[in-house]
DNA sequence: TATTTCTGTTGAAACCTTCCAATTTTTTTA
DNA sequence: TAAAAAAATTGGAAGGTTTCAACAGAAATA
């Protein structure tokens, strides 16, 4: 590897000069800096980021933490915003595996990992609320961080998140205005924020609107088909049936399967109202109150970059958007 | 943050010996060592990989390269069983975004990204046949490179795959098993590898098995939706129809959209074979020859680690195997 | 007791940068 | 032309670790 040293004594300057030539810094003479960068491009001399890492406590490197986000449907796009902005800011991104110290003698978790790595800030994803006092060591540390869908605040640390209250209340209203009243909703607790606040969000109009609330009509699961269609299921069973079911999109589609398998089918007997808008929705035409998961990504990393110049620490909160497909008809 | 001179200082002897404890190199007093680990260990302390990088050239992580792979089906899988592995080793995953540099007056490319970062090796994915040119650098240096579905060989590179043509040949023989003798197939060339060679695949299978090679029956695309949509209702207008369609996932899946749209159903009307075996595929029911993503993933760490270690540099083929779902039919 | 061997410990250099104070060279001013 | 000011250049410390040769002290040998 070519080093700062090697290009100094072909240049017949000092490393210090080079050193001003690389970064551009002012006092170098036109003459020597015309030398210098020609023999750095001679020699495709590039200055090694991991010393300047050490020696200027930046690395140009975001962490990324997240259970299982690559393996997500809407994590994966998600990335595709961080990656995105991130990139043009000259970042790159360092995905932290759930590796191990073997001699742990020691509490080696978001804090340690961050500071192992010198890492300039950190992105946490797919975290639930629960446990949430894992974090306390990084939150009260001085490393830049931002949760996404997970409102976490602290003198470095802030949250970007999907109007999650606000997208349930619209869909509900959607609902209404296609003549539903009879609304169920499946939602996927497990501890995760955005459900939470979907419920309520969905109960706030339900009140606002005057529709009743039946027990009957609320199930609970985790974010995945299955829960959906075993809900349908119950729901299918009922002799009080609602006439729309709000859910989730992963859910809402293994609702679909059990309306189709039990021989009916969307819309004509249930009208889906589907949260998110991950890409699969698509193809069971599932109409949606979307996310804008690339915005996240982007909105996640500008608070990010801004939380490490220090100049702004305010939590972005996203719109949603009413996505119409076919699974809601008119009653 | 604490660092290894506190330590010393702390516990009164030299950071050498520190760094001995760190490391579980022998040469210290038993006494010491335990005193040394005690407050370590009290301090929570953790020696930085940045600084340990600089000195051993050892940096534990693994660079990963590969245009939009997060927003892929298919590498987002694969991704899933390299950070198993790699995280078992303990290593992360540096993903290196597509920043340039401001004044490039150098090649900044893979090679130089890898040297910059002092990664230990690096994985590379989703690049066509096209174009390799540019990994000629990276090549010709001593970083350990493995490519994922591109076969490139070096001094310390080397390759993972599936057995395409395999796989192919085996896809033709489930169909003519299920009594089809008039296949057609959409492939998603583009310049990639793989396509190609599940050409070959289905080729060797045709004249294997004494069928027609018509070229009407033959359609080109890129890997998506939409070029088995437009290839299949090409197929439809025809007078002497093929029984069934042999198409990679997206692209089945593309088809039967178009074959749906036509009235007519899949496995009645048309067989339909897909490969790969990504996610959505289930959602349709296509049956299909599965590659192993995650085993994709794992054997490429396993081989990466392999040549960083100078064991062994023997590119690897991986089986497929046949799923079968409702998308082929008897007739 | 004097010498050798072994074990434990340490100081300093090295890795590649940046950064600051000090020095040298050039330019401007009196 | 000498002095002052400005610009260009340099040497070396610092950043946190590893590594290696050198050293000290204790134990073993003669």
């Amino acid at each position: 590897m070519v080093t700062i040293n090697d290009i100094a004594k072909k240049a017949k300057v000092s490393k210090s000069t080079v050193s001003k030539v690389i970064n551009d810094y002012s006092g170098v003479g036109e003459e020597t800096k015309e030398k210098v960068l020609k023999i750095m491009k001679e020699n495709n001399y590039w200055p090694n980021s991991v010393a300047r890492s050490l020696s200027t406590k930046k690395s140009y490197t975001i962490g990324i933490f997240g259970p299982q986000i690559l393996n997500n449907f809407f994590f994966r796009e998600v990335f595709e915003g961080l990656e995105a902005i991130m990139g043009d800011k000259g970042y790159d991104l360092l995905y932290f595996t759930n590796k191990q110290w073997d001699e742990s003698w020691v509490d080696y978790s978001y804090k340690e990992k961050c500071e192992n790595r010198n890492v300039d800030g950190v992105i946490l994803m797919g975290y639930g609320k629960v446990n949430i006092a894992q974090f306390d060591r990084l939150l009260k540390s001085d490393i830049p961080s931002v949760f996404i869908d997970l409102d976490l605040v602290d003198s470095n640390a802030s949250y970007v998140t999907s109007d999650n209250i606000g997208g349930a209340n619209r869909s509900v209203e959607y609902l209404y205005s296609l003549g539903h009243r009879k609304i169920a909703m499946i939602r996927g607790l497990n501890g995760f924020t955005v459900s939470t606040k979907r419920f309520v969000g969905f109960q706030q109009a339900l009140k606002k609107l005057n529709l009743p609330y039946n027990s009957k009509w609320m199930y609970d699961g985790d974010y995945s088909m299955e829960t959906g269609y075993q809900s349908m299921k119950e729901i299918l069973k009922l002799d009080d049936k609602p006439t729309a079911i709000f859910a989730e999109d992963l859910i809402s589609i293994g609702a679909i399967k059990a309306i189709r398998e039990a021989g009916l089918s969307v819309p004509n007997d249930f009208s889906i109202m589907g949260f998110d808008n991950i890409e699969i929705g698509k193809h069971y035409n599932l109409t949606t109150m979307s996310q804008d998961q690339i915005g996240l990504g982007e909105a996640a990393s500008n608070l990010l970059l801004n939380i490490i110049d220090q100049k702004s620490f305010s939590p972005i909160v996203l719109d949603t958007r009413l996505i119409e497909r076919e699974s809601c008809k008119k009653i």
